[in-house]
RNA sequence: UGACCUAUGGUGUAAUGGUAGCACUACUGAUUUUGGUUCAGUCAGUCUAGGUUCGAAUCCUGGUAGGUCAACCA
């Protein structure tokens, strides 16, 4: 028994972050860990963050551990409450939820006191130069910089300015708050970083209490510290800022956070930076942030992805530091593997065809009752009527059919999914050549749960027609045509790659159990793939979005 | 003509000085009332040149390639 319950957990090995985690506990620097997640609310959360999300949360989930959300809004002329709101719902919808919700804007009064602190050890000062001199004297990666004219003056002179920048005695730009590094530093993020800018701007959560904003650079660090963030955790493009991270750490003498980076994800297809898919929904290429083809949580969500299927996605990426770029394909993977074992199944006909079983008697129906999904023995089944006339997808008759071709063909049998092998007899077309009707033979004996089961080589989905059920249907396809949307060709922008096909309206024919369906996920169009319920904003009737199609389903 | 980061099949990711493994993709085959699922299998990899070592994907050195950094963005 006890053997039977030890469940064999799968052997795998650790990431570099698990190790390091593993490593700090055992080695007793740190009795339990605290993660961050820490977005700047100027956007939409993206597939990207959810790598993050799941990182930050998965650490410390599985190391009993804690994780704070802190929103890192120390630029209001970008942020907005209407981003974080969607931060926080679609954290929870990934299935996180974390120990505190938090603002940088919470420490703007510690972080101004210790940068007090810092002038009056000589360690910062306050810098008259505008952003042209500024920029030109930090010099270039190859050449030193330049120290700025007003680098020597006094604390109590620094003091007085920096306390004036405060007070609102200046214009944006007038001045800033520098720490003093080294300007001829290899590393061009330590040649006298800016710490303070003048903003006179409206803040969301601090209103017009402040003028002046702390940088990133000087803020970040000093939140996890507060925090007392063990691990912070961020992306590759930040190691550069690693040693001022450190750097404001140990001069303030306080809770030594760690910064660590990974790799950001990449996806072929897509484009993942915010600021190109708030282009996107400006110049109106997609309906909105949710739009079903953005990338982003809530896109994804209305295109019916499972958060089960995004955190599995994130824990099949890995992590590593080497820059990457994820085949989409690992993603609908991800998709279909969840969904299969959840989704209800139901025949759809997208592209109908009428067909005519003609030795079944007229007036009459049948009901089967198959399982609403084969994977999952509990979701019940569902009612389905059989009748003389049924659509079928045009693409499952072939007049002329290649050599593996296993569905509808003239003279061919073929069983109709949970009913009757048919026989074709005879094909209709309009004066056009155009097939309007093909007329069957069925075999009587055929009927699934009488006799004897016969197989034939092909199953194919069907809807009877008297009884069928309208059924809108959206069919995406990727938005961008190019698999490497980070690498385009010369001369040429993102949007250039837009794939004019990534929306396909289609009218078909459902099952009329299909409206009735109350499962949260998506459901499966047998054969065709998986869909998920959404509601056109303006008819408000139900449209399905295609969630991803089956594999090699035809 | 700088500093830092990185380099394993087509794509990701393991192997921490001792048999290069796993997943996705592609392709075979078996099963199947979805050409789905499931199962079995095949193709395919250590950037390069030296060095250390009985032994190197792993350590060292040089080279090459890619990435990051010169916002009062994060």
């Amino acid at each position: 028994m006890d053997e039977i319950l030890k469940e064999p957990t799968e052997e795998r090995s650790l990431n570099f972050l698990e190790e390091i985690v593993e490593a700090d506990l055992a080695s007793g620097k740190h009795m339990s860990i605290l993660t961050r997640f820490p977005p700047e609310p100027n956007g939409y959360l993206h597939i990207g963050h959810a790598k993050s999300i799941c990182l930050n949360f998965g650490l410390a989930l599985k190391y009993g551990g804690e994780t704070n959300l802190r929103f890192d809004d120390t630029n209001p002329t970008k942020e907005d409450v209407e981003y974080v709101d969607s931060i926080k719902e679609d954290v929870q919808w990934l299935g996180f939820q974390w120990a505190k919700e938090l603002y940088a804007s919470d420490y703007f009064e510690q972080l101004y006191i210790w940068a007090q602190e810092l002038i009056k050890r000589g360690l910062a000062y306050v810098d008259d130069q505008n952003q042209e001199e500024i920029r030109i004297n930090r010099g270039t990666v190859t050449r030193p910089g330049v120290e700025s004219p007003y680098r020597g003056r006094s604390a109590e002179e620094n003091l007085m300015l920096f306390s004036a920048m405060r007070e609102g005695k200046f214009k944006d730009g007038e001045k800033v708050l520098r720490a003093k590094i080294d300007m001829s530093h290899p590393n061009m993020l330590m040649r006298d970083p800016i710490l303070y800018r003048i903003i006179h701007a409206h803040h969301h959560r601090t209103a017009n209490d402040w003028c002046i904003y702390p940088m990133y650079d000087y803020a970040h660090g000093q939140c996890d510290s507060i925090e007392k963030i063990t691990h912070s955790i961020c992306t590759l493009e930040f190691d550069v800022h690693r040693p001022l991270y450190d750097w404001f750490i140990e001069k303030l003498e306080i809770f030594p956070s760690k910064q660590y980076e990974f790799a950001r994800l990449n996806l072929t297809y897509t484009v993942m930076s915010k600021r190109k898919l708030l282009e996107l929904v400006k110049r109106g290429f997609v309906a909105g942030w949710d739009d079903p083809r953005m990338p982003t949580i809530c896109g994804l969500r209305r295109r019916g992805y499972t958060p089960e299927s995004i955190r599995l996605f994130a824990d099949k990426v890995g992590v590593a530091k080497r820059d990457n770029i994820i085949d989409l394909s690992l993603l609908e993977w991800c998709v279909r593997e969840d969904l299969n074992k959840r989704a209800n199944r139901y025949m759809v006909v997208l592209d109908p065809v009428k067909l005519t079983i003609t030795n079944y008697p007229e007036g009459t129906t049948e009901l089967f009752t198959p399982a609403l999904n084969p994977e999952d023995p509990a979701a019940g089944s569902r009612n389905v009527i059989f009748s003389r006339e049924l659509f079928i997808e045009r693409d499952d008759f072939m007049e002329e059919p290649p050599k593996k071709y296993f569905r509808l063909k003239p003279g061919g049998e073929v069983r109709l999914k949970y009913s009757y092998i048919i026989k074709c007899e005879e094909i209709i077309k309009d004066e056009n050549g155009k097939i309007v009707e093909i007329l069957c033979t069925y075999d009587p004996d055929s009927r699934p749960g009488t006799g004897e089961w016969r197989s034939v080589k092909g199953t194919i989905h069907w809807v009877s027609a008297p009884n069928a059920v309208e059924a809108e249907v959206r069919l995406f396809d990727r938005l961008f045509t190019n698999p490497e949307m980070d690498n385009l060709d010369e001369g040429k922008e993102y949007i250039d790659y837009l794939n004019p096909d990534s929306l396909k309206v289609v009218k078909g024919y459902a099952e009329p159990a299909l409206i009735d369906d109350k499962s949260l996920t998506a459901v499966q169009f047998e054969r065709i793939g998986y869909f998920a319920k959404d509601y056109d904003w303006s008819t408000n009737k139900p449209v399905y979005n295609r969630t991803v199609g089956l594999k090699s389903a035809w």
